[in-house]
RNA sequence: GGCGGGGUGGCCGAGUGGUUUAGGCAGGGGCCUGCAAAGCCCCGCACACCGGUUCGAUUCCGGUCCCCGCCUCCA
């Protein structure tokens, strides 16, 4: 398995610490607000890593935090607002309820995607004192000090790789420096909090060795990582905003504090966007699985869409696109209840698709690459000496636990017609012996308004739900 | 201003120093069919612009134009 690692900017062989085991850590939700197909792609690429890594028989463990404490609008501003609080403010309720609400929101959005779940999802409100222990390291190795208001600064200047991530480096941090009010009591711009202390109105806030406050936003990825995976972590995930300043302060954080390198792999996922803009709450475009529903479209095949564009680069949804994977994938479940059942062994020409669907997916994730293969796959010949049915049906079922498409729905779940269905199909076929065609068609015709595709095959009229 | 990433045929989107250079959708033609539908077969010869390297560049290098992300919360 070979991905792409933005710290070092190549394609690299995933070799874990732990031979065989996989640690993941990615970048979860906040929980103030509902998450987007944007956002959701990411939390898709970790489990696809992980979906990945599985088949190539890694065990992974996957770690994905809960943000439920609420950020600062900005955080050089002593006006900032809360956006937790301000969720707080719209919707009447208490700050637990908003976390609780969305997180409900953001598991069931995954499930509707077909992303499996992290095996560990830890809240950051339930480690506080993991980050205030982490600070308290960072204070004592020399990273970090403490201003006169009970806050905590990261002291960047003292970490020599700051900057490795991102290219931003402190000198060019200075040279490029917008003009930006900063807290006065900073030693340097680019120094970021560990630690802030509670205003008056702080709803969320708890009690440290420097006074009431809140951990900053960068440190519970740090703090939890470790704690839940040790320093050693083979692969970090996140979506390309998140490059800097987060990771990069997390990297100055966790290494730090430790003495060494933590993360091996950064993974960084491309952005959504929507008529050239990226999708974000800001900038008023989002669109959410309910949009999807809406407009009668299985939330799974957004994730047939994602395949087509490559992990990292930015994607253009629009919904025409959208639509035609929809059909895709409602094609490709059609198609495998044709194949059914799936055989027992493979020929030659399946396992020689096989090995190139796995090649794909370990060269970097290639989901373009494989979803060329699956294409080539279906609309390979089933003669002797291609791939029969079976076959096809037995790889397709096998690369669904990569791919999630839920591909053998409709060949087990063996939609039938009903009664009154049957009857109007053997009618129309006595019909059609009798070359009575205006009856056919007319039976035709009420079988389409039931909602039904009808087909004539060498054994009569069949009928399928239309999509 | 700094950092990072892009501009590919009607659309979405891969990929590659040349020789058969994706795939899907839409469109055109055909087969099949009583007619449709479904399915199958055939058809597009693109790579922002200007230079350079090269026998040869869409692919490598330089420049220009344009777009996007980050530098404040952001997946």
């Amino acid at each position: 398995m070979r991905l792409y690692n933005t710290l070092t900017r190549a394609v690299e062989d995933v070799v874990p610490v732990e031979p065989g085991h996989v640690k993941m850590y990615a970048c979860g939700p906040t929980v103030y607000r509902y998450a987007h197909l944007g956002n959701l792609r990411t939390y898709m690429l970790a489990d696809l890593i992980r979906r990945a890594l599985r088949l190539e028989g890694f065990t992974v463990t996957l770690v994905q935090n809960v943000t439920d404490v609420g950020h600062m609008t900005d955080e050089s501003s002593p006006e900032a607002i809360d956006k937790m609080l301000l969720a707080v403010e719209d919707e009447g309720l208490q700050p637990l309820e908003i976390a609780e609400k969305y997180t409900r929101s953001v598991i069931e959005d995954a499930a509707a995607l077909g992303i499996d779940e992290p095996d560990v999802s830890p809240k950051a409100t339930e480690h506080i004192p993991e980050m205030i222990g982490l600070t308290k390291t960072l204070i004592d190795r020399g990273h970090a000090y403490v201003v006169d208001n009970g806050s905590v600064y990261y002291d960047v200047a003292s970490f020599d790789g700051y900057g490795k991530l991102s290219g931003n480096t402190l000198d060019k941090l200075r040279e490029g420096h917008r003009d930006l009010e900063t807290d006065p009591r900073k030693h340097h711009p680019a120094d970021f909090a560990l630690w802030k202390a509670a205003g008056p109105g702080r709803l969320m806030k708890w009690p440290s060795p420097w006074g009431d406050g809140f951990p900053g936003w960068h440190i519970e990825c740090s703090a939890m990582s470790m704690e839940f995976l040790g320093d050693r972590i083979d692969i970090h995930t996140g979506g390309t905003d998140l490059r800097f300043p987060h990771h990069e302060d997390e990297i100055a954080q966790s290494e730090g504090a430790v003495g060494h390198r933590v993360v091996s792999i950064w993974v960084h996922g491309g952005h959504l966007r929507q008529a050239g803009q990226k999708i974000a709450k800001s900038t008023g475009n989002v669109v959410r699985v309910q949009d999807l529903v809406d407009r009668g479209i299985d939330p799974l095949s957004f994730r047939w869409l994602c395949f087509q564009t490559q992990y990292r680069s930015e994607m253009d949804f629009s919904w025409a696109a959208m639509e035609t994977a929809d059909q895709r994938v409602k094609q490709l479940r059609r198609r495998m209840s044709e194949w059914a059942p799936a055989a027992e062994a493979l020929g030659a020409e399946a396992a020689d698709f096989d090995t190139r669907f796995r090649a794909a997916l370990a060269d970097d994730l290639s989901f373009p690459a494989a979803v060329r293969i699956v294409n080539e796959l279906v609309s390979s010949p089933s003669v002797p000496g291609g791939v029969p049915g079976g076959e096809k049906y037995a790889l397709l079922a096998a690369w669904d636990a990569v791919l999630g498409l839920d591909l053998q729905r409709e060949a087990i779940g063996g939609w039938t017609p009903t009664a009154e269905m049957r009857a109007l199909m053997n009618e129309r076929d006595e019909a059609r012996q009798a070359k009575d065609y205006a009856t056919s068609d007319r039976i035709r015709d009420r079988l389409t308004s039931m909602g039904l595709e009808v087909m004539d095959t060498a054994g009569g009229t069949q009928v399928r739900p239309r999509d």
